[in-house]
DNA sequence: TTGAAAGCGCTACCAA
DNA sequence: TTGGTAGCGCTTTCAA
């Protein structure tokens, strides 16, 4: 291991002038400078990260607890590590994983061992008995979801209430009589992960506001039986008066490939016969057959604002106000599974 | 903080008997644990990992190389991570997560400054220039993946060519006389991810030792374009004798459902007209409609061994040799799109 | 502009 | 069976 007193020797400096050019914090003469660069250099050195942490108590790592588990929604989650993970490395931190199946005691011991500078939090529900440890913390937390009670933690999320709104001023807006909102399977709709609610709140709200009449049908089960259990009888629900026109809206992402796929199984073509929008981010809307029209999430949105947020925490100066709710309001984008009119 | 000085104070004891304790590597009295355990709990000490990386050389952390970044697969990529985190939990270690977008250099950082005891790279390219780098570095690596040239590097990955043998070999076994292999796309074909060889190599040595004919067919652009132009060719390439059986093996498993949803919409439904064989996770195909038959990727298998394999590399006793090569065997689940025969 | 040295919290050696 | 203590590699204060 090469360490700095090594580059110290080879530059015929002090050990602290070695630290000293790293961090800049002092200012050096030219020629000492270069010299110890170019020791650096041909020794490849880099600091060692425990020793860093152990004085300046700055790990430059971030916890990231990911919804990893039995029944977490997972689909859609890659953007949000992605995205987290590289704004981390802006920063020139990194990313240390745990999964949500460790529960409160994964944050402690995030918290008691040093391991990290702030903790990013996902998968919130609405009563979430994470938040009251998070909070506790010595370091700070930000929350990707929004919980019933944030105790002081900042939170970011998609505004679920607007993707709502959006999915059912579109049908509105095109015409449609009658809208049936597809939920989540019972299991994900009893954990209550919150923007369940916010998402039907936002819906219903703009279904009534337009009068257009607005049924919410859960999927029974998890998977396939339950998607096609779930259409049967939002296609069931009263047709449309004759030649009226009918529009599902999809709120579990998961759920939205298999609707399209059911629905056009029973000879009702989304796009022809009745409307689809569905709560997924572009790149999977881009990906069905036929693409279907679409309210985003903005994963990389939520992340980068929640990193932001985060770093604005962890900056000694700039300890700015922080805003204790960001909502990223979600884009609808209309493909090819809207009726025309 | 909480330090072991402060349990060793509570407990009237020395800070040197406080680690003892908690190793376990020199006998305590009964009554000395009891004491130092309880004021353990009492604090909810748990020891810094910056000063214990430092002074033992064990960061307890595994560094996963993930392959983010543009046009990788990252399709499957959840079920690896996830299992990889949980062995590393069994072990009180923790994973760093690396994107592959740092290349060479995310390498050497976490040697460099001792930022993990071990490395788990992923998506290995044919002739990938992390190799080399990977190496030379201190600590151990283990590839998810397998190069050309592995360099001594332990590796673990499915045993692809098996899974384009026992996808033939189905079709095969069920009077197939017609065999169309669908690929990736372009770019990913052009990565040389080795397994895309692999597999071929297979399956077009299985079809030839059973005489059925065989094709590959490759996706000319990413997406569902892509996909259909491929089925097109698929379809059109040589019809099978009248009263014949096609079958079509999809290698690229985000085109498996896309190949299904493509088939169907050309009126040839996939377990009626023709037989589709995916290769895809189990709980990909049982969402598919109709759920397809499918050879298995078996990311948890591979995972667990990749884990298994460099927790042995750095358990300092056992040191027992190491298989250079492990391939893990795929399965093949029968499912509704075989036609019976 | 630079150097010497203390000390972060822990492990493990040497003594007792 | 237990305690004292050196020292891991770094940052930063105090001196020069």
């Amino acid at each position: 291991m090469v360490t700095s007193r090594d580059v110290a020797r080879l530059a015929g400096v002090s050990q602290s002038t070695v630290s000293y050019v790293m961090s800049g914090r002092r200012s050096i003469s030219p020629e000492t400078r270069r010299r110890v660069e170019s020791a650096i250099a041909e020794l490849a050195f880099q600091p060692n990260a425990g020793a860093r942490a152990l004085k300046s108590q700055r790990t430059r790592v971030i916890g990231l607890v990911v919804p990893f588990g039995p029944d977490a929604d997972t689909s859609g989650l890659l953007p949000f590590i992605e995205t987290i993970a590289h704004c981390a490395r802006e920063q020139d931190h990194d990313i240390l994983l745990v999964t949500r199946d460790e529960g409160s005691a994964g944050l402690t011991r995030l918290a008691a061992r040093s391991l990290c500078d702030a903790v990013v939090l996902m998968d919130i529900e609405t009563h979430d008995a994470r938040i009251p440890v998070a909070a506790g913390l010595a370091v700070p937390v930000i929350l990707i979801g929004l919980p019933a009670e944030p105790l002081g933690l900042p939170c970011v999320d998609l505004d679920f209430e607007r993707a709502g709104r959006l999915a059912v001023e579109h049908l509105a807006a095109t015409g449609h009589d009658r809208i049936v909102l597809i939920g989540h399977p019972r299991p994900t709709v009893a954990r209550e992960v919150n923007f369940v609610g916010r998402f039907r709140r936002g819906a219903t709200a703009a279904a009534a506001a337009h009068g257009v009449p607005c049924t919410v049908v859960d999927q029974p089960e998890r998977g396939p039986r339950g998607v096609s259990a779930a259409l049967d009888e939002a296609l069931g629900c009263g047709e449309p008066s004759p030649g009226g026109r009918l529009g599902v809206v999809v709120h579990d992402t998961e759920a939205v490939q298999p609707v399209l796929t059911a629905a056009a199984g029973r000879g009702r073509l989304p796009g022809r016969d009745l409307s689809v929008v569905g709560l997924c981010p572009d790149v999977l809307a881009e990906g069905t057959t036929p693409p279907v029209t679409n309210v985003s999430l903005e994963p990389r949105d939520v992340s980068r604002r929640a990193m932001r947020t985060l770093f604005r925490l962890l900056d000694p100066g700039g300890a700015g106000p922080v805003a204790p709710v960001e909502l990223i309001s979600p884009r609808l984008t209309r493909r090819r599974t809207t009726l025309t009119g």
